[in-house]
DNA sequence: GCTTATTACGTCAATCGTAAATATC
DNA sequence: GATATTTACGATTGACGTAATAAGC
């Protein structure tokens, strides 16, 4: 006459045992399968029946079968132990990076630059996680991330905000760009913001960070800030550069990289001007297995433009990462 | 680097912690309603976050969240943990008599006789469960049970079966019965089969055990074992009886039981002709808790048959259940 | 300072394996 | 008498609670 209220004792294992049991329809055979003695068995079985109040198995020492009950049980018992394994086996394969997603918005240039190879290496390493990627303006890659659209950003600060955090990745100067026959090619050194008065300057549409950085650069010339061709694409620029329509000012990194990697380039100092890129994510949420490895890809990718003159790695890239492994 | 192969250690337990904590967001509460302290859910959570290599929850001292793994892991748990729970659930009401279902397979002269007051006590006491009953003669109720058909059936032992084991319940013995105007009212003492020679008997038809048995037992007199009148219900008997149109031979039970219980009856002696009645039911395969019960039920009810004359229970009728309660 | 989660550790119960007993064929 | 299950019992493991520690507000 007890009255037990919810299954405290019973656990999967009892479901196992029971499912193994009719299975083999043997205790001995079920608990060589469990890797467990026929004893243990015995008593799992038992302890089970006696918390159903339900006989399971008709057995004597030469038969075994189910009951009735037992029967009755069987199909229930085995839905509950797939799905309870399946599940189990989901979570982990998530855990082990077998499986997930992660998704990353960039603004243009660090998408056009970084995310190609990083991206690349990634998918081999792990060709059964999807991976989304977005661009946006760095406005618009805040907001993805506090909508929980991505999973983190790469860009430069924008404005901060009370729910994300900002973490460097890299320095980024600025330097001119030129075809091998122009005057500029002459030499290699750097050069000052004054000496590229003289040129026509091919600039980058607004929209993109690195000239909207120059536009609002108090001290820079009017051509600069507000050059009279602007083109948004790289391979556009390489063309007109080519050609000899005239030189751009644009970031160290973005002129190292295809198609202009090509041309020559020279670093504007006095003043150096940089921009700072760096991953931006919600504080307090902790990174999915999936994005944190991607992450850990794209430190692995950032750590290696050290070589590029103009670009200077910041150097909190080695505990960025959360989870496991 | 190590490689757990299935989800041993991995409980409902971790389950039921898991769905209560994503639900109450917070360690203490959930802690409360799992009536467990908050170290012991802290490092079950813990557990099953190594188990799964992922973890589950962003917690600080004074925020919780899911993470996204946690998220997409609630769907399934939950699932899990109601379905555990609700099978668990259904298969205990099954214990306690709180569902199920019993079929019993009885001869008519016990249909009629002893299984309706039994089924009314028992649907009063059960009335969640379902009753089957099937009247056939004692070959076809074997059958019945043999092909699992049934539960158990009630009869007398016909061939004996290696499947089927007998139980008797109680010996009937036969009485001659006639209207109260008849010749024979005029005494209650035991009638020898010669005694009766002389009257009309009105039989019954040969598919009822009881009449089948006096057609084959030798030393009777012709008009007992083929007796010219024969009807095949108790209420036509009553009738033909109560006008005078002769008397009957019958089982003493069938003849103190409505209808005929009002009625003249003396018992035949010399020889006792006695028909044996029990249970049948499959060797080594044990009753359905609905069936156990059907069976007290009956067993209660033929212990008071011991108070009719002519009818003597068996002394077997105590441990004859099992499962529990 | 108050609340909440984690860590440390002793205790207790559940599970398991070895081995003996029991039952069935 | 051989095979299979159950029972008995000691050992190991795991779960729990108390209490101390750490971390956010």
């Amino acid at each position: 006459m007890n009255e037990p209220r919810s299954s405290t004792r019973l656990s999967i294992r009892h479901i196992r045992s029971f499912v193994a049991v009719a299975r083999h329809r043997s205790l001995t055979r079920a608990a060589e399968s469990l890797f467990v003695t026929q004893s243990a068995l015995s008593l799992t079985i038992q302890h089970l029946e006696d918390d159903l109040g339900v006989l399971l198995f008709d057995r004597s020492t030469r038969r075994l079968d189910l009951t009735q009950a037992g029967e009755e049980f069987m199909p229930s018992a085995q839905r509950l132990l797939h799905d309870f394994d399946s599940s189990i086996r989901d979570m982990r394969a998530l855990g082990n990076r077998e499986r997930g997603k992660v998704g990353v918005a960039a603004v243009p240039s660090v998408m056009a630059l970084l995310l190609p190879e990083v991206v690349a290496a990634y998918i081999e390493a792990f060709p059964d996680i999807d991976v989304y990627l977005r661009e946006d303006n760095s406005e618009a890659v805040q907001q993805r991330i506090i909508e929980g659209d991505v999973d983190f950003g790469i860009c430069s600060p924008w404005e901060p905000d009370a729910e994300l955090i900002f973490e460097p990745l890299f320095e980024d100067s600025f330097g001119v760009v030129f075809a091998h026959h122009h005057p500029l090619a002459t030499s290699a050194d750097d050069l000052s913001w004054k000496e590229i008065d003289g040129y026509r300057i091919i600039g980058f549409s607004p929209d993109l960070g690195m000239q909207h950085q120059l536009s609002h650069t108090a001290g820079l010339s009017e051509n600069v800030r507000e050059p009279r061709y602007q083109v948004s694409n790289t391979s556009t620029i390489e063309t007109l550069l080519t050609r000899g329509a005239g030189v751009s000012v644009m970031s160290a990194l973005a002129a190292q990289r295809p198609p202009l990697d090509r041309l020559g380039l020279r670093l504007l100092t006095k003043p150096v001007l940089t921009r700072t890129v760096g991953i931006v994510r919600r504080k307090g949420k902790s990174l999915s297995p999936a994005a944190s490895t991607m992450l850990q890809h794209i430190l692995g990718t950032v750590a290696q433009l050290g070589r590029f003159p103009g670009v200077r790695i910041l150097d909190n890239v080695a505990a960025t990462s959360r989870g496991k492994t």
